[in-house]
Formats: structure tokens, sequence, C-alpha cells
RNA sequence: GUCCCCGUAGUUCAAUGGAUAGAACGAAAGCCUUCUAAGCUUUAAAUGUAGGUUCGAUUCCUACCGGGGACACCA
């Protein structure tokens, strides 16, 4: 991840308070075997859960030094410890791990947090002053919102939740292309094909679907030196903002296309606080790019050019021999006009999908010469793409997936599904099969790493079984289910089982990790671990469900395990919220 | 050509430089008169190649092989 964020994020906030107590003490530890050597050692969990719950390699890191045996070491150092209160045992292990097992009364009063917290367990507060921009979505008007713009927004909002959990306050971004060739394109388009009769009665993807077909087409006529001309003309009328036929028209399709695009947006759970049409910011790109000629950029060919190579980077054109802006001189006059609208702004992250990481190497590099305010204040996060059979669709040919189809026919895969498993009413059965083709949808996304790309099978969109987010989703309406059945529970008396089995404890265990894992998948701007974290609570919830009896059991082991019940249930919808998706209570 | 990203079971993905490389789907076999079987329990199966750094490398470095992308008037 890039180190600028990274930097963003240092600071002294306690994730997990364990991992704080047991480096202080060995810190302490260690500086009674050598004086002033800085020593790089961690505190963490153990892969395998049977060493412990928290192990240290600081014996192996000390060995090199000290030029000793790690085992010896280990063995010194685990014996310096002492934590009664916290600690059931201290075991050491080849080649030289000191393992730590905490007592379980730890993991209980961690229970307890949960329970008394609710939905603000593993949030954090530290961050609050700070504000930061996060800018995703993208789509262009005049056209169809694709799958690529889905990915954008799926992902942009988990971050933007990730970082609200951490403190922040976030500034929800739009950026959206309403100008440009290809609304001229669009607009050509239905000029040729008209206006059908009853078009202001269509639903209003539906006028979205027969909007992107006149784009498509007019893709295919541009290879006509003719039609091109014609396009070209349109393009400039609407640059000029000329008032006639054609300029009313792209104004028309302009407003049926954001009417689909707050739809789209709505229906996937987002509702920018902020939106930045490109017709708004392009006449500031031109002044941007001419005051600085001589320094920043150069004349070309007749063009106005960046030439990158002193930077080490490419070479980007900013305004061509015609004297139109491009993309490029946008995006200047894009964060100047965020800067100016938010002064206060600690950050802005765009995010993109990753083909334009190294465009924006150059943007970001020119922002931060033009001004320092920009400096380490302005980052590009690239996404990976979504493919089919390892192949991107061109949007270009018409051949992009869109948006509303991918959401349409989840939800009636989805649907189909529920109507074999359950018996449910009509309006129940719609409103589960939304929530949980979104969960599978957004999971589905969001359990790959951020910025590789993801491979998916359209036949099976939304997966039920095993690794998703139904199955996610299904461990919760399990555990609300068993305090449906069981009625009352007091929360505030939890008392740890003198006999506690393995999948209780394993449980118990896992619960504790939720902070950790938010505070890294928001810093690491990395949503997978939280997928990851979620998936392995849900089994261990599941093994739970299929061993321990809640309902039918004595009263001290019931409560016990209606504690975890609920506890489980509380970070499991927290944890699915930072992803974006929405519980229900039956499924 | 220059630069960037990616190569892990048949497939789709995990693994802050750590201990026996984890899951899911698919395949094979079990578990519903007890809280929702969208579940649980078993079995088989993988780090592209060659070096290097390190006590220790899937992870970091170098080269190569393979896949994708960016690189002048289109976003």
């Amino acid at each position: 991840m890039s180190m600028k964020i990274q930097e963003f994020f240092k600071n002294n906030v306690v994730v997990d308070p364990i991992i704080e107590v047991l480096e202080q003490e060995i810190t302490e530890i260690i500086k009674t075997f050598l004086l002033d050597q800085e020593v790089n050692f961690i505190v963490e969990h153990p892969s395998e859960e049977s060493h412990g719950d928290y192990a240290t390699n600081v014996a192996m890191a000390l060995a090199g030094i000290l030029k000793k045996n790690p085992l010896e070491i280990a063995n010194e150092i685990a014996k310096k410890i002492s934590n009664p209160d916290l600690i059931e045992k201290i075991e050491v292990m080849t080649p030289g791990f000191i393992n730590f097992r905490i007592k379980n009364d730890y993991f209980i009063s961690e229970l307890k947090n949960i329970l008394e917290q609710k939905e603000d367990y593993g949030s954090f507060e530290q961050e609050v002053s700070k504000k930061i921009m996060v800018e995703f979505g993208q789509p262009n008007t005049h056209k169809a919102f694709h799958i690529g713009h889905l990915k954008s927004a799926i992902s942009g909002l988990s971050i933007v939740k990730l970082f609200e959990n951490l403190g922040f306050k976030v500034i929800k971004t739009n950026y959206y292309g309403d100008i440009g060739m290809h609304t001229a394109k669009t607009t050509w388009g239905i000029l040729q094909k008209g206006i059908p009769d009853d078009f202001d009665n269509w639903d209003k993807h539906k006028k979205m679907k027969y909007i992107d077909d006149a784009y498509v087409y007019a893709s295919e006529k541009f290879e006509d030196k003719k039609i091109e001309a014609e396009i070209k003309e349109i393009n400039k009328d609407i640059y000029k903002k000329e008032d006639n036929e054609r300029t009313r028209l792209y104004e028309k399709i302009k407003v049926w296309s954001l009417e689909h695009l707050d739809a789209v947006f709505a229906e996937l759970g987002i509702i920018y606080d902020k939106q930045y049409p490109e017709t708004k910011v392009y006449e500031n790109a031109l002044k941007i790019v001419e005051e600085n000629i001589g320094d920043i950029f150069s004349e070309s060919d007749g063009a106005i050019i960046y030439d990158g190579e002193k930077d080490g980077l490419a070479t980007w054109v900013f305004r061509t021999g015609e004297g139109n802006v491009t993309y490029s001189a946008k995006d200047l006059a894009l964060g100047f006009q965020k800067f100016e609208d938010y002064p206060d702004l600690n950050l802005n992250i765009t995010l993109t999908s990753v083909e334009q990481t190294d465009y924006f190497k150059a943007i970001i590099k020119i922002l931060e010469k033009l001004d320092n305010k920009f400096k380490k204040k302005y980052i590009h996060i690239p996404f990976g793409w979504m493919l089919r059979g390892g192949k991107k669709t061109s949007s270009r040919m018409g051949g992009s997936v869109k948006g509303m189809d991918i959401l349409e026919e989840a939800f009636e895969v989805t649907q189909t599904k529920i109507k074999e498993l359950k018996d449910y009413d009509e309006k129940e059965r719609k409103e589960i099969s939304r929530v949980v083709s979104l969960a599978g949808l957004k999971f589905l996304i969001l359990s790959h790493e951020f910025h590789k790309n993801i491979n998916y099978d359209p036949k099976k969109f939304v997966n039920f079984e095993g690794f998703s987010g139904p199955y996610v989703l299904y461990s919760y309406v399990r555990a609300k289910s068993i305090l449906q059945k069981s009625g009352k529970f007091k929360s505030g008396e939890v008392e740890l089982l003198q006999i506690i089995s393995e999948c209780e404890l394993n449980l118990l265990k896992w619960l504790a990790r939720y902070p950790q894992i938010t505070y890294r998948a928001g810093t690491e701007i990395s949503p997978h671990l939280l997928c990851n974290y979620l998936y392995e609570l849900a089994q261990r919830f599941n093994q739970f469900y299929a061993n321990c009896p809640v309902v039918n059991a004595p009263e001290k082991e019931k409560q016990f395990r209606l504690a975890l019940s609920v506890g489980t249930a509380q970070v499991l919808k927290n944890g699915l919220s930072l992803l974006g998706i929405e519980t229900i209570e039956n499924m």
C-alpha cells in the first residue's frame, strides 16, 4: 500500500490492549540486556492457535545481536515476564518463539464490552478532527452505469465506512463525466433514432437502456468520416453552450441519465455529500494550464503538455492543438475546486481503476508543484477490474456489462433460490432477495485484495454457500433466531462457565479480534481482511451452533451461550455494515 | 522499447518476513423426531523457473518465463 497513506495514519491508537501491554513489558526487559540498540520485534497472534493467543519473535531478533541461542534468550525473557492477572501460561518453542496464553476472563470482559457498546464496538474516536474526502463512482452521463462503476461504488462505499469507523469525518464525492465526445455521440444517436412517444412514462432504467443503445449505435457509425464530423460539431456546440435543438436534447439526456444514476447509487446505499459534474470544472482547467506554461507545462506541436520525463513519468497532454482542455487538465481543476470547497480538508483520496495509476502519479506531482497545500494530501488508490474469463469487456463497442443488469440478475437468482427453500409471502421474499443479493455482490467484490482484478463467473455471480455474503448473513439470522426463541437474556450477568467447550472458546476468542481487524482494514485499504474475519467468525459460530444447544441448556450455560450468540450477532452486524451490507432478521 | 501490476490445489481467492501454506467451489463419504441443512463432520489436491538477503522467504532483492495494463492531442 502507498507509503503516503500509511504516514497519514501513523499515531498512537491502541488497537489491541494485550499487544500494547506485552510489547511494553518486553521492551523493558530488553533494556536490561543491552543498552541503546533498537530491536525490531512484534507481538502477534500465532497462525496456529494451539500455540497460544499471542506470540513474539523477540528472541530471534535478539539472537543475532547478542550472538546467543534464541531458545536461551527466549527462556530468559519468559522468566522475567510476570503478569498473573492477564497471562495464564507462557511457553517457549523452537526456534525461539515465546507464546502467551491469556486468561479466559479477559475474553469474557471483551464480550461484555461488545454487549455494552453494541454498534459502537470496534470503532475509534481518535481521528475525529480530521476530514477526508473520498472520490469514487465517477460514472458518465449519456451512457449506462456499467460493471466497472459498480465495483468503484461498492469499493468506495466500504472505504468510506471504514474511515468513518476510524473516527474521521468523511465526505463522499462523485465526479461524473457530463461533457465530452461520449455525450455528443449519444446525442447524435438519439437524433437519428428519435424519442418514442410514451418515453416519459418509461421506467428510468429502461430509458437509460434506450439511451445507451444510441451511444453504441453512434460509436459504430463513428468510423464514417462524415458522421464523425457531425458528432464533432455537436461536441463543439455543447462546449460552447449554444442553444439549439441538439444542445437541448443533450441537456434532456443528462437529466434522464442523472435520474438513472441516482437510483442506482441509492440502491447500493450511496448518497453523495458532494457532486462534481465535469461541466463545472472544465472552465478553470484551461486557466490553470495556460498560467503555468514555462515552469510546469510546455508547448509541443501546438499542444500544451507536461513533460514528465524529468520526474521519471510519462508525458501527458493538457490542452489539445485545437485548444480544448483534456481530462488531465480537468483533474487539476477538480483538485483546486475540492480544496476551495473544503479548505480544512486533511486528505483527498481518489479511487479509480488500476490503469490510471501512472496517470495519477503525474496529476498528483503537478498538483504538488502548483500549490504546496496538496503536498501529501492528494492520494490516488487504484482498484482492480471485474473480468469475465480473464477478459475485460469494452464499453465503446457496447460490450460492457450494465450495472442494472447485474443487480437485477443477482436479485432474480436469489429470489428463485428462496422460492425453492422457504415459503415467504411476496413482500417479504422480495425484501430478503434484495438484501441477500446485494450482500452476495458486495461480499464478492470486497473479499478480493483491493488492487487485484476479480475473475467472476457470470453464471454464479452470487454464491449462497461457503465463503460468501449470504453465508455470513445466514449465520447472523441464526444467531438472532436463538434470541427470539429463548426470550429472556440478561446481558449484565454474563459469567464464565467452569467448563467451556472448545467451540465456545474458539468463538469467544475470535470475537475479541474484531477491533484490530477493522483498524487494519481501514488503514491498509483492505476490506478483504474484514471479509475473511467475518467469514471465520460465521464459521466458528456455526460450529458452536451445531455443537452447543442454547435454548434448552441449563440456565447457567444458557445465559453464557446467549451472550455468545448476541455478541456474535452484534459483531457480524457491525462488520457487515462496514462493508455496506445490510442485515435482516429472517432468510 | 520504457515503466507499473499479477503468477499459490482442477477453478476462484487467502496467508502484518515466522512455526504443519489456509478457505470456498467442484469431486468422494457421512449428519435433520433438539435453537433456520443457505448448515455441520471427514477425504484427495498448490507456492512459474533460477539465484541472492535472512536464524527463517509465498512474502524482500536480481534475472528469466508467462498473463494484463499505461505510455501525445479520446475519459
